[in-house]
DNA sequence: CGATCGTTTATGTATAGACATATGAGCGAT
DNA sequence: ATCGCTCATATGTCTATACATAAACGATCG
């Protein structure tokens, strides 16, 4: 039993737990490298003195985040990191403006009930014909526009918008308390400012913005697609990474 | 047994992973909605069948991925979705250019050892003193610049690298291969290109930029940071957002 | 009336055993 | 040498049971 020196006995952690994160331990600082073989369910039951299942529960666990691979017969090992998952936070705009400590004002510029065309169906992958909700906002922080939300709403897919003016609430929030979410897909590119996005956001023609796209999807049906534009110094998206565990 | 319409008995599919995605399902529909009390385990074991083991995996799975919560003596709930959290996905640039089909080629423009300046240190958030490795090279997509890289490395978390030329092989690729990655964080913006930016990447000064900064760590040490800089029309971050689950 | 204490209940953790399944390795026949 | 076959083995799944623990509930007592 060499592992009274690496743990503190203290602690009520369970034993899952702390296999798990003794692994990880060894895993993150190198110890054991890509393409490691770690050792078999069977010998950390034996090192642990526990049952397979608690050995099972941790590797699964490990697992499940990619930080190992496991195979049948051959046992379980270390994964090469191929790509790495960053998780970026999608915060609501009026928190974010609020957290720089600058007051926040939100305009509607323009409310369209419309039948959907073509290209606001390709914008939100919506395959059937059917009526849409055209916004046009803008988020203020203090005197300067922040960004600039051009969003199309399904009706098909959320009807009781159509019964909403959002003259005082954002369509992002409103959205939030009203419909499900299953899945959203993001796209985030840079690009310059065409003269109607330069007006709107009180920039030069041609001036580079950060546009972030979201399409959002419940169970299966396209809900909403929505485009923020960006002045270039007034945002920047912060993911982190941290392989060890979600949460 | 109201069950036999929604699933195809064929699928070889391992009961908790049904139960998984019968519960998940019911949530992202909006049948349960947030702070609705899902059933409780005896009752699903009842339901399906099947040992409390095995509902306990199923359930103990949605808590870890965040769309129920579990209180002792109450039960399980349904959770209100906070902020939504986007896994983006950072790909080797290689692989990005040769998925765009296009030929990919890597350029070092320079190379140098020096002792961290202060600016340097800011940068990766490193305490100490100590010598860096600066880094500046291209990656283009056929005849094209796809991106140009500036990069620090930190020679005290990584002494290996002195010795690397990083002619043939990108930094990139090269750490992940010899350093193992605890954390990392990204900034991700737009710019307008300054006059180097500009001539390196062959687009006109002021043009449009995506930039993606990363920092990275390896149990607790500084170990590089790296600013990855796109013309406007030659890359999108794509993120993606499933609340079911990851992977 | 309010504080305290035991009881109940649902989840949290763990066990020992069982069978399924995929797959690598070795063996044998062609 | 190559193609199949069998066999051993590590993981995948599931059961029935057990005890621990936190929290809500209710009864009892000051």
């Amino acid at each position: 039993m060499d592992k009274m020196d690496t743990l503190r006995e203290q602690e009520p952690i369970s034993l899952h737990q702390r296999i798990l994160a003794d692994i990880s331990e060894r895993i993150l600082s190198g110890e054991w490298a890509p393409g490691h073989r770690i050792p078999f369910e069977h010998e950390l039951t034996e090192e642990y003195g526990c049952s397979r299942m608690t050995v099972n529960k941790a590797l699964s666990e490990l697992a499940r985040t990619g930080l190992i691979e496991r195979r049948r017969r051959s046992g379980s090992f270390v994964r090469t990191p191929v790509s790495q998952a960053a998780v970026l936070e999608i915060h609501d705009i009026k928190d974010e403006v609020q957290e720089l400590g600058l007051p926040y004002r939100y305009e509607l510029a323009s409310h369209q009930k419309r039948k959907g065309t073509p290209a606001d169906r390709a914008l939100m992958e919506l395959h059937e014909a059917g009526p849409v909700l055209a916004l046009r906002c803008r988020h203020f922080a203090g005197p300067r526009p922040f960004c600039l939300e051009e969003r199309l709403i399904s009706l098909v897919a959320v009807p009781e918008a159509a019964e909403e003016a959002f003259e005082e609430i954002a369509p992002g929030p409103w959205l939030v308390g009203h419909v499900p979410w299953s899945a959203a897909e993001h796209r985030i590119r840079a690009t310059g400012a065409d003269a109607e996005i330069a007006a709107a956001l009180g920039v030069e023609p041609g001036a580079p913005c950060l546009v972030v796209e979201r399409r959002t999807w419940s169970a299966e049906h396209p809900v909403t697609h929505v485009r923020f534009t960006y002045p270039a110094d007034s945002h920047t998206l912060v993911a982190r990474f941290t392989p060890s565990q979600a949460r």
